[in-house]
DNA sequence: GTGTGACTAAGAGTCCGTG
DNA sequence: GCACGGACTCTTAGTCACA
């Protein structure tokens, strides 16, 4: 799996479990609406500086969004 | 710290590790020279993709390189 | 073998909208 | 609340010559 897709999983997955809309969570990493949304699509190549901004807002290391996770689902 | 002085750090002691001189794991990673030397030195903010390679040239996942390694200097 | 400034093309990141 | 588009500025990707 590419890394762009594997962020947008992560990050989703990790956003949904805080109960943040889109738009809460850009806010609180300080970034804009629209480009969660383009990174969720897995739409954009981020900088590690912006997946920084997005682990810290989630409080999760940032190998959490980048790594393959081993979910639940088959 | 910082998170590309994170990636500087970890991607040095991961390729002295490997006995490999910059030029090697350039060549390793798909990279150029120089530039595997700027982002040793964090001069440079790189992209996701780029990690990725880095991180599949050392055989590491990359929070490996992202995250902060807890090494044994203290 | 490595650090550094400079350069161009491409893409990151922001902001305006719409359905 | 989210996907998606266009347009914009500024930085990164990738390379070179030189120290």
């Amino acid at each position: 799996m590419e890394i762009r897709e594997r962020l947008s999983l992560n990050m989703r997955r990790l956003r949904q479990s805080k109960g943040w809309s889109q738009e809460e969570f850009a806010h609180q990493a300080g970034l804009h609406r629209t480009y969660v949304s383009d990174l969720e699509r897995g739409a954009r190549n981020p900088t590690i500086t912006v997946v920084d901004k997005l682990a810290v807002a989630l409080g999760v290391p940032v190998g959490a969004l980048l790594d393959e996770q081993h979910s639940a689902a088959s």
